[in-house]
RNA sequence: CGGUGAUUAGCGCAGCUUGGUAGCGCACUUGGUUUGGGUCCAAGGGGUCGCAAGUUCGAAUCUUGCAUCACCGACCA
């Protein structure tokens, strides 16, 4: 490609609405344009790094045994109502009406069109397993898409999903993923980690998110510093203190502290460690016969965060999870959420482990303003249960029994997923096992977010000129770039002639033929990332040379013109 | 969805307080100059000042409404 024909599009300056690094040098480098809130046109650069991923994604898919199909981004509403995710996904899933005034949804998944298409076509066992994959635009209308096309509202997706008679075939080809996924982000040249996943609402056995480690990541990685253990926080088990619980030394005490609102004025206003405090959070419990939804208090201790992810598990509390409304908490009691507290509470109580092991603690005595100190379990409130609830916090000791928690922030690039029969329950998918009987089939799903890996790569490999792509999803190989070639007839043929090579061979290589100064060159294919420069000048021609530079080392050294050819074998 | 801020040329911004029909840098065009790290000089082209209504002789500027974009938050005990 001649710089003449191409769009080459590089900026100066970084546009102000781009907040990461890899939204500004997505812009700068010219790889995306943005057309509304979370939607992006891919320009040459962008997509040429797109295809790549896409390829390396389905090449490992494939070999995985899994078969490329493609399916309508427009899905009629009647599957997900069948599937039950009309009422539940909520405002992401964008609704539509066609001509006729019939309903339709933008798909943000395909579990339901796959479920349906695999039942209509499959009816015997003997055809399983089976394992489909599509790379697919999918659309997610999202509260707040950011980052560029790190979270946007349209996104290119590779979502397999595969087929299973029975649980232990699933797990066979849910490991037989794990690898392929392992291998795409090696070829990617990604620092990756696969990390335990929480379930969500839908269930099942196992589920491994594959983030890609970066700052600028929106969630947090718990590390095991002593071993390979990884689990998004959301999923991270903080287990209970070593040992007893301290006998109580103190009575319970009422002590006023007016106008606080928070634990942390708590703490500093009665000076003592946040970690003797306990908070008690009021949330909305399940639905009773009545129609009621009782009140739920949630114990932790002060420093510790609470994990929605996990309160949302405990049978007791409403999914989602909801804070209850000032007249609830004032109803339960008797005061403002500042002042709650276990004490004579009169509902449902469920303790973090944490905030369970703690003796003589300090806490809200539904009074307002008012708190106690010297409180303790047992003798001044017994009626609770222990549960795991809170986040864990660097140094706690990792679930996995060796070493402690280290936190790091992740980008979600993979998600997979045994979905076990909720689709084919639902959309009865089934099939004649060998005793002749229909058995609804098992499901495991698996997720790339292809446009994403481009912002997450380019979240981890930019120095201050510009992008430094991995090899395997560089833009171009290389560039061509003659110096004065308006000027020097030699250095016109000798560019020409390279090119002509490189392109017979099949080498992407970007031929940078503008009249430009030399410093507008360098800077242009530094910003792109162009992981070699090919760089002819009168300077080395005598010696029939030219300069080689490398972008990711920034190593510079004379090759000979006939030997450049070998650089690519 | 809540909060904050923004919206003036392709991009980055000034002008608004104190109304008088728009300016700077980059980019672009032309000519010259320069040529191994974003040269320099000159001359140009390009804007319904987000949209709508209002106040006024007159609105980018004041008022109201709307739209769009961005950031923060969605933990409050």
């Amino acid at each position: 490609m001649r710089t003449s024909q191409y769009l080459l599009s590089t900026l100066k300056e970084t546009p102000a609405s781009a907040e990461v690094i890899s939204h500004q040098l997505m812009l700068r480098a010219g790889l995306v344009r943005n057309l509304a809130s979370g939607l992006y046109t891919w320009l040459p650069t962008g997509l040429r790094v797109l295809k790549k991923v896409e390829n390396i994604v389905r090449e490992e898919m494939q070999r995985a045994g899994a078969n490329e199909i493609l399916m309508p981004m427009v899905q009629p509403s009647d599957l997900w109502e069948e599937s039950g995710r009309w009422d539940d996904y909520g405002p992401e899933l964008l609704r539509l009406h066609d001509r006729h005034q019939r309903p339709f949804v933008l798909g943000p998944t395909h579990e339901e069109v796959i479920t349906k298409l695999v039942a209509n076509e499959l009816s015997s066992y003997k055809q399983l397993p089976l394992s489909l994959f599509q790379i697919q635009t999918k659309f997610r209308d999202e509260i707040r898409p950011r980052f560029g096309v790190m979270r946007g509202r349209e996104f290119l997706m590779k979502d397999a999903y595969s087929f299973h008679l029975a649980h232990e075939c699933l797990e066979k080809t849910y490991q037989s993923m794990f690898d392929a996924y392992c291998r795409i982000f090696d070829r990617l040249g990604l620092d990756y980690r696969p990390v335990l996943a929480d379930t969500g609402s839908i269930g099942g056995d196992a589920s491994h998110e594959f983030h890609v480690l970066a700052d600028s990541g929106e969630d947090d990685i718990a590390f095991s510093d002593a071993s390979d253990f990884a689990a998004n926080i959301e999923k991270a088990e903080a287990i209970a203190p070593a040992g007893e619980r301290a006998q109580p030394k103190h009575e319970l005490a009422k002590v006023a502290a007016p106008n606080v609102k928070t634990i942390d004025e708590l703490a500093s206003y009665l000076n003592v460690d946040i970690n003797t405090t306990v908070k008690t959070l009021l949330v909305c419990g399940v639905e009773n016969e009545q129609g009621d939804t009782p009140v739920v208090a949630l114990i932790l201790r002060g420093d510790h965060q609470l994990n929605e992810i996990k309160a949302e598990h405990l049978p007791q509390v409403a999914s989602p999870l909801t804070f209850a409304t000032d007249e609830q908490i004032r109803a339960t009691a008797n005061c403002n959420a500042g002042s709650i507290g276990p004490v004579g509470l009169n509902c449902e109580i469920i303790v973090d482990r944490s905030a369970a092991h703690l003796s003589d603690f300090i806490c809200g005595a539904n009074e307002d303003d008012v708190h106690f100190t010297g409180a303790n379990w047992q003798r001044d409130s017994s009626k609770f249960s222990v549960a795991d609830i809170r986040n864990v916090v660097e140094g706690d000791p990792s679930p996995c029994g060796q070493g402690n928690i280290v936190i790091k922030r992740g980008i979600e690039v993979g998600h997979i997923f045994q979905l076990g029969t909720k689709y084919a329950q639902a959309m009865n998918c089934a099939v004649l096992n060998e005793g002749g009987k229909n058995q609804t089939l098992t499901m495991g799903c698996y997720g790339i977010g292809v446009s994403r890996i481009v912002a997450a790569a380019i979240e981890q490999n930019h120095d201050k000129y510009g992008i430094k792509w991995p090899k395997a999803i560089a833009p171009f190989q290389a560039a061509i770039v003659p110096m004065n070639m308006a000027k020097s007839a030699r250095v016109k043929e000798t560019a020409e002639l390279l090119y002509k090579q490189l392109n017979e061979a099949g080498i992407e290589v970007l031929f940078d033929d503008r009249k430009e100064r030399p410093g507008v060159m360098f800077a242009d294919h530094e910003l792109m990332g162009t992981p070699l420069l090919l760089i002819i000048g009168e300077r080395n021609l005598d010696a029939q040379q030219i300069e080689l530079k490398n972008r990711i080392t920034g190593e510079k050294s004379l090759i000979a013109i006939d030997q450049v050819m070998s650089l690519f074998n």
